[in-house]
RNA sequence: CGCGGGGUGGAGAAGUAGUAUCUCGUCGGGCUCAUAACCCGGAGACAUCGGUGCAAUUCCGAUCCCCGCAACCA
């Protein structure tokens, strides 16, 4: 039999910084879902990689005297870098400079076109002559520039090709009817359905070329290139091979997407009224994100000058390693609220969580069980994924279902609790001196628990659940697993 | 009256019309298999003011405060 196919993709983070934590916390959920997909047997193909056109990275690009194209190539370096830090499983890293997206974008432009949804209109630019800048109204502060509110905007007229969003309206709306599950948590799809229920513009997919030339070309005119929303969006389906291979595209399209709350617009309306425009599937399900911020619960950003070491997941995998990097933004960071962030939380998380819980209780379980060789069967739990018995499995797996990953956790960390306080109670370490045979039952009931919480942490914590396993196979006593934080 | 989300012990999360739960931290005790880890116990909270109810943290109203979004910030 055929595995199921099973698609999921992030979206492409934009290259004009380096990776920050909340980008890896986006990537890490995906990479989880990814894997437990795997282990129940779907054919999984996993998307990620850089958005690299538009006016903020052709800008930085000269600020930094570089050729654009070194530039982006330069980032997305760093950013393919996450795959080891984070241990992530992706089958794809699409650039949206490659050859092949370009091509698709130009098949997806014209579908659009066809369909009579793209059109050129006159678009007011409000321009200030202080930062030569063009100002968007979410700039203004008193429909003035906040940097220069003595002078008076400058409104410049350029025509651009526009894409008939309002025109989706109804249809938007008639696919949240059909699809309960289409964004997740509730509260921002019914942000998103509100939206669309006000009402939608149309809105501008292109730029004047000779003021903006880093992007993807608009076919037939020479004077326009796409405005990067509209070419970001289609790696979706760019990555899976679309258009020329029809085969990957039809087993896979469509899939799940990954987004941060700042996302909810663009994938969950805009793309889907760009792909129904152009004749395509819409998107299976959409997963939104919090964001992370700082420790007195400010966004993080450039602009506010709070990037840095704190914010950079480089720094905390080089201090703490993969596997705790994956624990902490799994179980510590909300799947769909915003969550404040520093340090030094993170090593408290650490501290709790894998040095005094998982680390510790697999020091005291494999030593007893190494002293008093005791004997091991775990072959039963070797293909506990195959299986469908298991209860604590179903939960385990249906947490992951519902994207509530912390609670998926909390239910691992119980059992590490009971465990601890199941030795503490039965003593078996005393035991041993008068009730031997009854002492070792106890150890080996401990070591088969610790054997398949290793195994649920397949999906989560990679290394540490294949260290885990292979210390109860050897049966030999391990070095510290996750060494205490002072 | 632009739209929306929200205020639960020091921190983070649950939750419900009827003893307010969990995790972290903190304080006291215990244990020694373990990474000064682990176990037990204590202290500590439902933003404010009204209303409805036998009963409100939960329902309703008002107030205060936080936070998003407000259209092309990728």
């Amino acid at each position: 039999m055929d595995k199921r196919p099973f698609y999921l993709t992030t979206t492409l983070p934009y290259v004009n910084a380096d990776p920050h934590i909340g980008f890896a916390l986006e990537v890490v959920q995906a990479d989880i879902i990814a894997r437990l997909k795997r282990l129940e047997e779907f054919d999984v193909f996993f998307n990620t990689g850089t958005d690299e056109h538009g006016l903020k990275i052709y800008k930085k690009a000269q600020e930094e005297g570089i050729d654009v194209q070194k530039y982006v190539d330069k980032y997305a370096k760093k950013f393919d870098n996450l795959k080891k830090a984070l241990n992530l499983s992706y089958d794809a890293f699409i650039r949206t400079t490659d050859e092949h997206h370009l091509s698709a974008t130009k098949e997806f432009w014209n579908r659009c076109l066809k369909n009579g949804d793209i059109y050129k209109k006159n678009y007011k630019v409000k321009y200030c002559v202080g930062c030569e800048l063009e100002k968007t109204d979410s700039e203004l502060v008193n429909n003035k520039c906040h940097e220069h509110p003595n002078r008076e905007l400058e409104i410049i007229e350029e025509e651009n090709y526009f894409f008939r969003f309002s025109k989706y309206q109804n249809a938007l709306l008639d696919l949240y009817e059909e699809n309960p599950d289409f964004v997740t948590p509730d509260f921002r799809f019914n942000e998103i359905k509100s939206f669309v229920k006000n009402g939608l513009m149309d809105f501008s997919i292109s730029r004047l070329k000779k003021k903006m030339p880093w992007g993807a070309p608009v076919p037939g005119d020479e004077n326009q290139v796409m405005f990067v929303w509209f070419d970001a969006l289609i790696n979706y389906i760019s990555t899976l091979g679309w258009p020329e291979d029809k085969e990957k595209f039809e087993k896979f399209w469509p899939g799940i997407q990954f987004a941060g709350k700042d996302n909810l617009r663009q994938q969950s309306a805009m793309w889907q009224a760009m792909l129904l425009s152009a004749g395509l599937p819409t998107t299976k399900r959409i997963m939104i994100h919090g964001f992370i911020l700082t420790e007195s619960g400010e966004k993080i950003s450039k602009s506010a000058g709070n990037t840095g070491r704190i914010t950079d997941p480089f720094y905390y995998f080089n201090e703490y390693g993969t596997d705790a990097v994956r624990y902490y933004l799994i179980r510590h960071i909300h799947p769909f609220e915003d969550t404040n962030f520093s340090p030094e939380k993170f090593k408290e998380g650490y501290n709790a969580g894998l040095a005094n819980g998982l680390g510790n209780l697999v020091s005291r379980v494999v030593k007893m069980c190494v002293n008093y060789d005791v004997s091991v069967k775990v072959d039963e739990l070797k293909n506990i994924w195959e299986t469908n018995s298991d209860s604590e499995l179903k939960k385990y797996k249906s947490y992951f279902e519902k994207f509530e990953f912390n609670k998926a956790l909390d239910l691992i960390w119980n059992k590490i609790g009971e465990m601890d306080k199941k030795i503490t109670d039965t003593q078996p370490f005393k035991l041993i001196k008068t009730d031997e045979k009854k002492a070792k039952e106890i150890i080996s009931e401990l070591v088969f628990d610790l054997y398949k919480i290793a195994k649920l942490l397949e999906p989560v914590m990679p290394e540490t659940a294949q260290k885990i396993q292979k210390i109860i196979e050897d049966k030999k006593m391990p070095e510290p697993l996750f060494l205490r934080k002072e």
